[in-house]
DNA sequence: GCCCCCAAGGTTATAATATAACTTTAATAG
DNA sequence: CTATTAAAGTTATATTATAACCTTGGGGGC
C-alpha cells in the first residue's frame, strides 16, 4: 500500500480547521500548501508561481502572494525574510511565533519551537548570523 | 555653543576604529553613516540614495548598497529585514548580534542588547510579531 | 616625484521581489 | 434564482537588490 502523503493529510486537517473558522481552503490554496509541504526547502514566491503556472494552476504573481499571505495569516505557513521564501508550518494550524535555523550550506531549514534562544544552542547548529526583529507597539503607542 | 553632533563624533570614532583595521572611512561611507545616525528612524536604501543623490553625493543604487553592505560588515549599521531598511548601530563598531523592537505605529526602532528574549518582555513593548532567523551551519554541515 | 596597484566608486542594465487597482468568476446564503 | 461577497484573474507598475564592467584616485615602493 502506498505511503500516505503527509502533505495531503495536512491539507485535509487544515481544511477541517479552517472550515471550523468559517474559512475555505480553496483549490489554489490547497495546491500552494501542498507544494510547500512537499518541498524539502522553503520556496520563493516566483518559484512557486512557476511551478503552479506550468501546471495551469496560477495566473500571475498576485494570486500566489495572496495565497501566501493567507496561509501565513492562518498559521499554515511562515515567511522567512532572510531568504525571501516560504515554508509550511510543521506545528499545526495555529498562528504562533516561530524561530528558524537556516543552514547556509545545505539550505536545510528547521523550525524550532519557541522562540527560545536556548533551543538555538542545542542540537549542534552553529549560528553565524542571528536576526531578531519584533514588531508591535512601543510603550508610548499602546 | 552648539551641541556637538553625536553622529559626527560617531563617525570620528568610527574612522579611528576602521583605520586601526587598515580600512578607510571614505567620504561616501561617512556621509551614509551620518545620514543613518541623524535619521530618527531606519532608512531604506533608495531613500538614502535620493538624499545623497540630491546633494550630488551618490551616483546610483549600487554605490549605496555597497556602502551599506560595508557598514553592516564593519558593525557600524544593521539591516532590518522586516522593513527593508538600515539603521546605524548604537553599540560601537564591533559586529554583533542584535535584536530590534519595531513599533508599527510610530515606526520607532529600538536596538536592544542581546539577543536576549527576556529583554523583549521588559520595557513595555507589546510584541505582535516576532521574527527569529538564525543562519549558520547545521550539525551535518560543520 | 613617478609609477603601479588595487580598493573604491561610477555607470548601465537588469534581476528579483512585491503590490496597486481594477475586472471577472463562483460559492454561499436567503 | 438572485444578491452578496470572497476569491481569483488580469494588467501594470513599484520596490528592492545585484551583475558586470569601466574609471578614478590614494598611497606605498622606488
Ligand atoms: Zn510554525
Ligand atoms: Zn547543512
Ligand atoms: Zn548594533
Ligand atoms: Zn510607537
Amino acid at each position: 500500500m502506498p505511503t500516505p502523503c503527509q502533505a495531503c493529510e495536512s491539507t485535509g486537517s487544515a481544511t477541517k480547521t479552517l472550515s471550523a473558522r468559517g474559512i475555505r481552503l480553496t483549490e489554489l490554496r490547497r495546491d500552494v500548501l501542498q507544494q510547500l509541504h512537499h518541498a524539502k526547502h522553503p520556496i520563493g514566491a516566483y518559484q512557486l508561481f512557476d511551478m503552479l503556472n506550468s501546471k495551469g494552476k496560477a495566473s500571475a504573481p498576485p494570486a500566489v502572494y495572496r495565497v501566501l499571505d493567507f496561509l501565513v495569516e492562518q498559521g499554515l505557513a511562515h515567511k522567512l525574510r532572510s531568504i525571501s521564501a516560504y515554508t509550511a508550518c510543521c506545528m499545526g494550524p495555529h498562528s504562533h511565533q516561530a524561530a528558524f535555523l537556516i543552514c547556509r550550506n545545505c539550505s536545510d531549514v528547521e523550525e524550532i519551537k519557541g522562540p527560545s534562544l536556548s533551543a538555538l544552542a542545542k542540537g549542534g547548529f552553529q549560528v553565524e548570523d542571528l536576526m531578531l526583529e519584533a514588531t508591535g507597539l512601543c510603550g508610548a503607542c499602546q
